[in-house]
DNA sequence: TTTT
DNA sequence: TTTT
């Protein structure tokens, strides 16, 4: 039975990406993004709540975030929950949570005092839509 | 800068719900949701990807829950990644990403050779929808 | 300034899909979609409120649509909402709003006494889920 | 069969919102909502093109609307689709598709050259989440 | 580690 | 009728 593992997130990167090119071929960047709430507890206190997410971009869009992302940047993100398990350096069993990234477009404007990245389109032109080109072994049957 | 932290799946629970009624009053509904993916790889054989998500329904989402949910039924979750952290028995900082429900709605009929959990609405009636009350301390402000 | 168009639809088709081939080679099929919901109103009365979707798919996912899909069925929808406008016989202009199906994926069981259509996976087969492919002339920049 | 009628849009406001009080005492905010997209054409042009979304807000959230948003602002809107049917003056029937707004977050800055509305948040003051409170006699059953 |  |  197909099912559906959609993530949909609008928040402000919490580094630069980091890009790795794997042996075989393929690119990843890696960035954190924070996604904020906020409610008034039984007091009446307003409260802020940082979630922090994983976000994984691969191949054309890991390209793109390279260029066109930086620290502090609004942007919504669209994609997958995937849960990966790794040994840690105690070969313990560990588990990260990832969200595999589809689609990314860039929201409002740069922050005060911070350079777009190298590459990156002139304040006049449109902030943009990355999408995930599937890949030829990937397709649903 | 307030965001968004959306999830939205289609899948088959993994166990029936386990309620904890917790001190202080609240109820939670803890239960694993499997959404499967399909695919095919380079040589062209299907493959299919089980990704495991943990869910939690609260208070009167947490009551539905345990009355009308069952393993092995499909379901729709619409909800919010939250991360925590614990410390496991060597006293080591570990991660729990978990999927805190907003919305629960039942699909299709449910699996052969199973029963309804007690209490839950005849065949002949509509399948339901249930969502999270905000709770009068979580207000956005 | 790039935006988001995204909507989520599971319902019932009110109709087999039909299916247009049109001069210039494209194929688009079309059905209606209802999506039903329950509540109560002041009196504590049971209502039902069905909205009626028009669905379009084209290309790829429209052969899908053909072959897969039949009336009854229930499935989730994800697309883009597109509102056009055509006139109508006395000359007025008028309007339409449907959403343009990037993908779909078939949900529960097949209605009672109704076959699949031609070609359908057999009942032991996994449902399945169907994207569009991008068209090259439809790229994000 | 309960089902799922779900919309995200990300976009700018196409005017100020107009706010109405009904007799019956329920209050409503209409504006329009602007999503761009961007792609290249055959001949590698880059075509802007333009959705116009019907957005209206109830009770709670019309009041926030009238207090915080204002044409240009960008915002998510998430919430549901509805096609109502009306009467045109030559006594037709005629349809129009609206979003009816759950929620609605303030994204990016103010567009320059623009004041915020009266009783807007300060500059310095965090964007802002707002959400429909459900209506007693709406509640899911 | 972000943003306001 | 928006935004860049």
């Amino acid at each position: 039975m197909a099912g559906v593992n959609k993530v949909i997130l609008i928040g402000n990167l919490g580094k630069d990406p980091e890009v790795r090119h794997l042996e075989g071929g393929s690119t990843v960047a890696n960035f954190t993004l924070a996604t904020n709430e906020y409610y008034r507890d039984k007091q009446g206190t307003r409260i802020e709540r940082t979630e922090w997410h994983n976000i994984a971009a691969w191949r054309g869009l890991a390209e793109m975030a390279e260029k066109f992302l930086k620290k502090g940047q609004q942007v919504y993100v669209e994609g997958k929950i995937r849960t990966r398990q790794y040994q840690d350096k105690d070969n313990q069993t560990r588990y990260i949570t990832e969200i595999i990234a589809d689609e990314i477009t860039m929201l409002g404007s740069r922050p005060h005092g911070q350079e777009a990245a190298a590459g990156a389109p002139a304040a006049a032109e449109a902030p943009q839509t990355f999408r995930q080109e599937p890949e030829l072994d990937q397709l649903p049957f």
